[in-house]
RNA sequence: CGGAGUGUAGCGCAGUCUGGUAGCGCACUACGUUCGGGACGUAGGGGUCGCAGGUUCAAAUCCUGCCACUCCGACCA
């Protein structure tokens, strides 16, 4: 892509309404607009990133044996009726009239037409276990929306329901979206640690949170220091293993870790205080087991193989993509702007043309770009007329992994300077040594 | 929902107290000079001063009502 054809909106000075400084870079880097309170549009720049983290929360599910499909967003109350949440839910949820005065709403989630779905067309314990999922997006009127897309109301969400014979089956079930889990947000270069939480108006008892460490998170957790050297399992590991998967689990769920509203305080004074860590975080998924709560009074039951009918245990999922950007930019950033981790940057390396119309620069530049595109290395080439001092600020705020720094000074040695964003490491390399690393 | 604020050009702000031709910086357009860490000069363009009503010869400025947004708190993916 080049930059002079390209839509992106860069702010020089921090909008005033951003306090937190994920939200003032989503801003800035041209990720987001705010278009009423709680409500953004995304722009190309965060566009990219956000389907680059869809795109590993499909993969990371798909593995563990998920299934996507989509449902949507306006849902009938007649639905929530029937399991009895319409009218406990409350203000959060937006309720809507249609012409004919029918009674709708804009899905806060959607654990009832999941439901609905499976019933309709399940009807034996053969065809379970069961995991649908989609990515889609969600409305809750909060009270109060704020911190940009951390806490917005309309936001995107992958949520993911289980449906199982047994109360075994779904803790099998569980494991495998716990497991999921903890890989999705590792390669999204983020440390998560499972918390046992509060199940919440979706009812259940068996809930944890992952929540992620970062000084600006939105509330006060605490966890043993093991979590942190804990190594996340494998891309091979066997999601049929049933033994397997529970002792991932109970090793990720021994040790301490409980977000403040389940805080023990004796319990936790009891690790050694070189242990103990306690720190603000971010809330980045959340699962729950809730059993027959919803296939009850829905009537989503199959037959079992004594030709009984059976009440499926359920479990749902979630895990908030617009969120998780918004986390990830607390976690990684500098001064000078966000700091991508390479699996979900926008573009994978910018090229930086120091001196427009200089032939040899833009031979370079040129030739580079060619190159990188032809790899399918995402590429964004700044070759506008701004001035080298302009192009580096730029690049540092849009945070690319990557910058390949083209003037004249390094050709004329027949170099140009790579500059990695992470730690601002510099090296002169050929033009087809650049294209090697890059590449590789 | 309680408390505190803010609405003036795309962004950041001054002007409001004390009513009298709507300003500054950045951004934008043209030309020129510049060009390895957010350049400079000259000349331009752009505003229903959140909305409605009122007071007045005259309202961004005073009064009344409304709307939107932000922050703190309680609540939450």
């Amino acid at each position: 892509m080049r930059l002079s054809r390209y839509f992106l909106p860069i702010l020089r000075e921090t909008p005033k309404e951003a306090e937190i400084v994920s939200h003032r870079l989503m801003l800035r880097a041209g990720l987001i607009r705010q278009q009423a309170a709680g409500s953004y549009s995304w722009l190309p720049l965060g566009l990219r990133v956000l389907d680059k983290v869809n795109a590993i929360i499909r993969e990371e599910q798909n593995r563990s044996g998920a299934i996507e499909l989509l449902m949507p967003t306006i849902q009938s109350a007649e639905l929530w009726r029937e399991s009895g949440r319409y009218d406990a839910y409350g203000k959060e949820m937006l309720r809507i009239k249609d012409r004919h005065e029918r009674d709708m709403l804009y899905g806060p989630t959607n654990e009832e037409m999941i439901t609905d779905i499976f019933r309709a067309y399940v009807k034996s314990y053969k065809d379970v276990p069961l995991n649908l999922y989609h990515i889609q997006w969600k409305f809750r009127d909060e009270v109060r929306p704020r911190f940009g897309v951390m806490r917005s109301r309309e936001f995107l969400m992958k949520d993911a329901y289980s449906f199982d014979i047994d109360q075994a089956g779904a803790r099998h079930s569980y494991n495998k979206m716990f497991v999921a889990y903890l890989r999705t947000f590792h390669r999204l270069g983020l440390t998560a640690i499972p918390m046992r939480a509060e199940s919440g108006p979706i009812g259940g008892d068996m809930s944890h949170e992952f929540i992620i460490l970062a000084s600006t998170g939105e509330s006060e957790v605490f966890c043993d220091k093991a979590f942190l050297d804990y190594q996340v399992p494998t891309a091979d590991t066997n999601f049929d293993d049933v033994a397997g998967l529970e002792s991932i689990v109970k090793k990720w769920t021994t040790p301490y870790a409980a977000t403040s509203e389940m805080h023990d305080a004796a319990a936790f004074d009891t690790l050694p205080a070189d242990d103990r860590v306690s720190a603000r975080g971010i809330e980045v998924g959340h699962i729950f087991y809730f059993g027959t709560k919803y296939s009850q009074p829905m009537n989503a039951v199959v037959k079992g193989p004594d030709g009984q009918d059976v009440p499926v245990h359920m479990g749902s999922y979630g895990i908030g993509p617009s969120r998780l950007i918004a986390a990830v930019i607390e976690a990684s950033h500098d001064d000078g702007g966000i700091i991508w981790p390479e699996a979900i940057a926008p573009f994978k390396v910018g090229i930086l043309n120091l001196k427009v119309g200089d032939q040899a620069t833009d031979a370079a530049c040129e030739t580079l770009y060619h190159a990188l595109e032809a790899r399918g290395i995402d590429v964004l080439y700044d070759d506008t007329d701004d001035r080298p001092g302009a192009k580096f600020a730029t690049a540092d705020l849009i945070g690319l992994p990557w910058q390949a720094v083209v003037g004249p000074k390094g050709l004329a040695e027949g170099k140009i300077e790579l500059k990695r964003r992470t730690d601002g490491s510099r090296q002169l390399v050929s033009l087809e040594d650049a294209v090697a690393i890059l590449s590789a």
